[in-house]
DNA sequence: ATAATTCTTGCATATTTATGCATTCTTTAT
DNA sequence: ATAAAGAATGCATAAATATGCAAGAATTAT
């Protein structure tokens, strides 16, 4: 690599990001390379880029045009849902097309908003009891997908 | 123009579009492209981008990776029940006296209120989720009537 | 009916975004 | 201390997206 400058921290040029985003509408990454240029951090777009998938920013119409925005950890779905089953799911187990994960008493509505919150492609739906959530997949084999993405969402 | 093909509704275009993007993960405009083509909509990259532009789409990360997503219109006060099934439904089925609405994230309970407050013969009660709708019927039977008089104020 | 206007969309392309690879810095293991 | 593994980022470029323009279709006005 040909310049390796200070090495300014990540998350703060996150955090400043989030700011800049919030503070004016931005519409492209080269907007955004320029805004953080003035508060002197200079980094490139690819990098940009990058950030924008970890933060995340969505990017999406607005009254201001298109533009890129935070809408909070809420919306931080990978993140959140990642936490809702670290933080909640007892055990995990499959078969056919469900996945049943059994939680803390009373833990299951609110693993089961996560997941419904998050896009995954095999999941048709879920419902949840007090301790128990059913995640139904479109068929026995998607099961099989659910629950490896599950898994690893989970970490163990 | 060279091809003016069927000139489909665009507004159901749209339609079909929350829902493919509900319905699995979706990264490029040309999945999407492709999603619709199989079933029986050709259009253009470009269009696409377009009704995304419209609906209006965001693009943001998840544990599925980098895909499309709808997140509905801002969270609606007293609408009615017509407006809440035309803006937030994307699709309706029955199984005996059940009727199953399946809306964007989030939407679910709003449109609950809404049926709520309707009064609707063969309607028993409703049960939210976060993007399902569970209409309970008084019978089979009047789950068939409940469901023709859902699809009707639907309009489709 | 005819004309004028508006709406949609394809096409081609400019613009924008994502990413493989290489390099440097940082952290962890031996 | 040295080696090994991991993280962050620039660079160059492939991939994806947005858009100006032209033209067909639908709608509205005359």
């Amino acid at each position: 690599m040909i310049n390796q400058p200070s090495r300014a921290d990540k998350s703060e040029r996150h955090r400043l990001i989030k700011e800049i985003v919030a503070s004016k509408p931005i519409r492209t990454q080269g907007e955004l390379t320029t805004a953080l240029l003035v508060r002197g951090v200079q980094v490139t777009q690819g990098t940009i880029s990058r950030d924008i998938a970890e933060i995340p920013l969505a990017k999406t119409r607005t009254l201001s045009g298109i533009v890129y925005h935070w809408q909070g950890p809420a919306q931080g779905q990978a993140e959140s849902l990642a936490r809702a089953l670290r933080d909640s799911v007892l055990s995990m187990e499959q078969s056919e097309n469900l996945v049943v994960l059994k939680t803390g008493p009373g833990m299951a509505a609110p693993v089961a908003v996560a997941l419904d919150e998050t896009p995954l492609g095999p999941k048709l739906g879920t419902i949840a009891g007090d301790d128990t959530v059913l995640v139904v997949a479109k068929s026995a084999g998607e099961g099989g997908e659910l629950f490896a993405l599950l898994r690893e969402s989970l970490g163990r």
